[in-house]
RNA sequence: UGCUCCGUAGUGUAAUUGGCAACACGUCUGACUCUGGAUCAGAAGAGUUUAGGUUCGAGCCCUAACGGAGCAACCA
C-alpha cells in the first residue's frame, strides 16, 4: 500500500450516525445555546438487556462525544409494574457497562407536583377534561387508524368542574378506571396518539418512592417529554416505535415552554438479534416459568445473564458500535456479537488445559513417579501475561474428542500409529487402545514418547500435524462444565404470529459436564474469572463455584474448522 | 383504504451531502503456526425494490408503484 492511499485511510473519518449528525447540525446552528445533555430513561420493571446496551451507548456515548452530560432517570409512572428491586441492578449493569451518571440519577417520580401543576394548567386553559367514561367507550369513540374518532360528550365540561373532579381524582373519591384526564387536541387527528389522548389516571396501589402521595399518575406521554425538558435534555433519543409520538411529545413541549430551549425527540432502530427474545415481558415470563434458572441465567440476553457467561463490557461496547444506529429495522446475527466476545477475549484471556470429556492416555515408556513441570505460555497475544508451569506425568487425560480409533481422512489427531504433540510437552506416538469389550468405549490410550522431542529443546525439529492439550491426571482438578447453545432454535422466536415462543425454546441449551479435568493453577480462580481452554473455547468461572467443586460457564467456543469439515 | 417511517452484496452498516458503490462479519482460497484458534495474504459476492422525471452526471433530489414496519393499552 503506498503511503498517500495509507494516510487516506488513517485520515478518513469513520462514518457517523445520522443523530450524530442531528446532534452536530443542532450544536452548529447554535441551538440550546451550545448544550447537548441526553437521558438513558429506563422503567423499573425487569432487568436491562443488550437491546438497552444499545441505548445506553448511545445516550452516554453521544453527551461523551459532545462534552455534554447524560442523565439516568427513572421512568416510574406506573406504580403497578415497578419495584425498588430492578432499580439496584439497573444502576449495576450500566457502571458494569463503563458508563456514568455521576450525580444525575433522577426520577420521573420527581416531577409528579410539577406534572400535577402542568395537568391543572392545562385545564385552565381549557386544554383538558375528566372523562367520566369507561375505558371501551373511550377506546371505541377513538375511532381507528382508517376512521376518525368521535368527541367524548365530556369534552366541554368547564374548566371549574374539570379542577374539582381531578382533584377529587387525586384524593381517592373515585374508584380505578372510573374516570380520567384527557388532553384536548383533536379527535379526527390522522395520528390516534393526538385524538384526545388521555394524561392521567387513577391509580390506588402504593408508588415504591411516593407512596400513597398520589392517587393519579400520568401516562408516559404526559412525563417523558415533560421531564426532558425539567432536566434541561436537549436530545431526547428512544427507539422507532415511539416516532408517532412525536407530535403529541412536540405539543406538550410547546404548552410548557417559556423560551428557546426545547428537547428534541429523535429516533433510532431497536436492536434485534436472531435466535434470540428481547421482550421484557416474555424474559420475565421464562424466568416466572423455571425455563431459565434467573434473570441472570447465561443463556439470557440480560446484561447480568452475559456477566455470568463470560463477556466483558468492551466486546458488548465493541458490537454495539459494530451495527451501528440507523432507521432501518435490522435484525443482528448474534454470530456478530459472538465474534466481538472472541476478538476481546482473544487478547484478555490467559490460555490453559482443560479436558472436556476425559481420557486416559499412559505413556508407556515414561518413568512412573516421574514428574516434569513444563513451561507454557499464558496468552500469546499479550507476552506481559507471562508464562506458567504445568506438572506432565506419565498418565495424562487428553478429549475424547482427540481420539479415533478409525480416523478418517485428515484427522490430524491420536489414532493407532499416530504421532501428536501434547502442547508444552512431548511427541508421543499412539501404540494401542483399551476397550470395553461390551459397549466399545475407549478406556484407555498407549502411547510412547519421544524423550527427544521435549518443547524448547535443540532436537525439538520434529513436525507432527497435531497437537493436543492435556492434563495429568495425577494433578488434574475436577471440574464441572456448562456448555451453553442459543436459548432458542428459530432465528426469530418471537416474530411467529401463529406459535408461541416457547415452542422454539431449545432443549440443548444448557449441557452440564461433570468430571472434566482441569489443570491444576486453577485452583485459586474467582468467579468471572475468564480463561480460553486451549483448542475449545472461552471459559468463565460461575459464582456456582468453589474451590471444593469448580464451575465452568462456556462463554463461546473457539471457531473450529474441523467441525465445519465433518458437517 | 388513513397517517408516519423504512427498502444498498448472505447479514449489518458506509458512500466526502449530486461525482468510479466502500467497510465489517460471514463464505471460499492460500500461507504460517507447538491452539484445525489467532495472525497474514487473496478471492467471490450488490449496480442500490421497480418505473418514470430533473441533471453533463442520481444510491442520494422529485413523482408514482411495489414491499416491509409502526400507530386504535387507563403500558413504557
Amino acid at each position: 500500500m503506498s503511503d498517500a492511499i495509507l494516510r487516506d485511510k488513517e485520515e478518513s473519518k469513520p462514518s457517523i450516525s445520522f443523530i450524530e449528525q442531528f446532534i452536530a447540525d443542532d450544536l452548529k446552528e447554535g441551538k440550546n445555546n451550545g448544550r447537548i445533555h441526553t437521558r438513558f430513561p429506563p422503567e423499573p420493571n425487569g432487568y436491562l438487556h443488550i437491546g438497552h446496551a444499545k441505548a445506553i451507548c448511545l445516550d452516554f456515548g453521544m453527551a461523551q462525544k459532545f462534552g455534554g452530560k447524560c442523565n439516568l432517570r427513572f421512568d416510574d409512572t406506573n406504580p403497578v409494574k415497578e419495584e425498588v428491586e430492578y432499580i439496584d441492578s439497573i444502576k449495576e449493569d450500566i457502571n458494569w457497562l463503563g458508563f456514568d451518571w455521576e450525580d444525575r440519577e433522577y426520577y420521573a417520580s420527581d416531577y409528579f407536583g410539577k406534572l400535577y401543576e402542568f395537568a391543572v394548567s392545562l385545564i385552565r386553559k381549557n386544554l383538558a377534561y375528566v372523562d367520566d367514561q369507561p375505558a371501551d367507550v373511550i377506546s371505541s369513540q377513538k375511532g381507528t387508524p382508517t376512521q376518525p374518532g368521535t368527541e367524548s360528550p365530556y369534552r366541554s365540561r368547564s374548566a371549574a368542574e374539570n379542577l374539582d373532579l381531578f382533584e377529587r381524582m387525586n384524593k381517592g373519591e373515585f374508584d380505578e378506571g372510573s374516570r380520567v384526564l384527557r388532553a384536548k387536541i383533536d379527535m379526527t387527528s390522522p395520528n390516534m396518539h393526538m385524538r384526545d389522548p388521555i394524561i392521567y389516571r387513577i391509580i390506588k396501589s402504593p408508588h415504591h418512592r411516593t407512596g400513597s402521595t398520589w392517587m393519579v399518575y400520568p401516562m408516559y406521554d404526559f412525563a417523558h417529554g415533560q421531564s426532558d425538558y425539567f432536566e434541561g435534555i436537549t436530545h431526547s433519543l428512544c427507539t422507532l416505535e415511539f416516532e408517532v409520538h412525536r407530535p403529541l411529545y412536540d405539543w406538550f413541549i410547546d404548552q410548557l415552554k417559556t423560551g428557546d430551549y426545547r428537547p428534541r425527540q429523535i429516533e433510532f432502530n431497536r436492536l434485534n438479534l436472531t435466535y434470540t427474545m428481547m421482550s421484557k415481558r416474555k424474559l420475565l415470563e421464562l424466568v416466572q416459568e423455571g425455563r431459565v434458572s434467573g434473570w441472570d441465567d447465561p443463556r439470557m440476553p440480560t446484561l447480568c445473564g452475559l456477566r455470568r457467561r463470560g463477556y466483558t463490557p468492551e466486546s458488548i461496547r465493541n458490537f454495539v458500535d459494530l451495527i451501528g444506529y440507523t432507521k432501518v429495522e435490522a435484525i443482528n446475527d448474534v454470530s456478530l456479537l459472538e465474534h466481538a466476545v472472541r476478538e476481546d477475549l482473544n487478547k484478555r484471556a490467559p490460555r490453559v488445559f482443560g479436558v472436556l470429556n476425559p481420557v486416559k492416555v499412559i505413556i508407556t515408556n515414561y518413568p512412573e513417579g516421574k514428574v516434569e513441570e513444563v513451561e507454557l505460555i499464558n496468552n500469546p497475544e499479550d507476552e506481559s501475561q507471562g508464562k506458567r508451569m504445568v506438572p506432565f506425568s506419565r498418565e495424562v487425560f487428553i478429549d475424547a474428542d482427540d481420539f479415533m480409533e478409525n480416523p478418517p481422512n485428515k484427522f490430524f489427531r491420536l489414532a493407532p500409529g499416530m504421532e501428536v504433540r501434547l502442547k508444552g510437552a512431548y511427541i508421543v506416538k499412539c501404540e494401542g487402545v483399551k476397550k470395553d469389550e461390551t459397549t466399545g468405549v475407549i478406556e484407555e490410550v498407549y502411547c510412547t514418547y519421544d524423550p527427544d522431542t521435549r518443547s524448547g529443546g535443540k532436537t525439538s525439529e520434529k513436525k507432527v500435524k497435531g497437537t493436543l492439550h492435556w492434563v495429568s491426571v495425577s494433578h488434574a482438578i475436577e471440574a464441572e462444565v456448562r456448555l451453553y447453545d442459543r436459548l432458542f432454535d428459530h432465528e426469530d422466536p418471537a416474530g411467529q404470529k401463529d406459535d408461541d415462543y416457547r415452542k422454539f425454546l431449545n432443549p440443548e441449551s444448557l449441557k452440564i459436564l461433570t468430571g472434566c479435568k482441569v489443570e491444576p493453577s486453577l485452583a485459586s480462580a474467582r468467579p468471572l474469572d475468564k480463561f480460553q481452554f486451549q483448542r475449545l473455547g472461552y471459559f468463565c468461572i460461575d459464582y456456582d463455584s468453589n474451590p471444593d467443586k469448580l464451575v465452568f460457564n462456556r462463554t463461546v467456543g473457539l471457531k473450529d474448522t474441523w467441525a465445519k469439515i465433518n458437517k
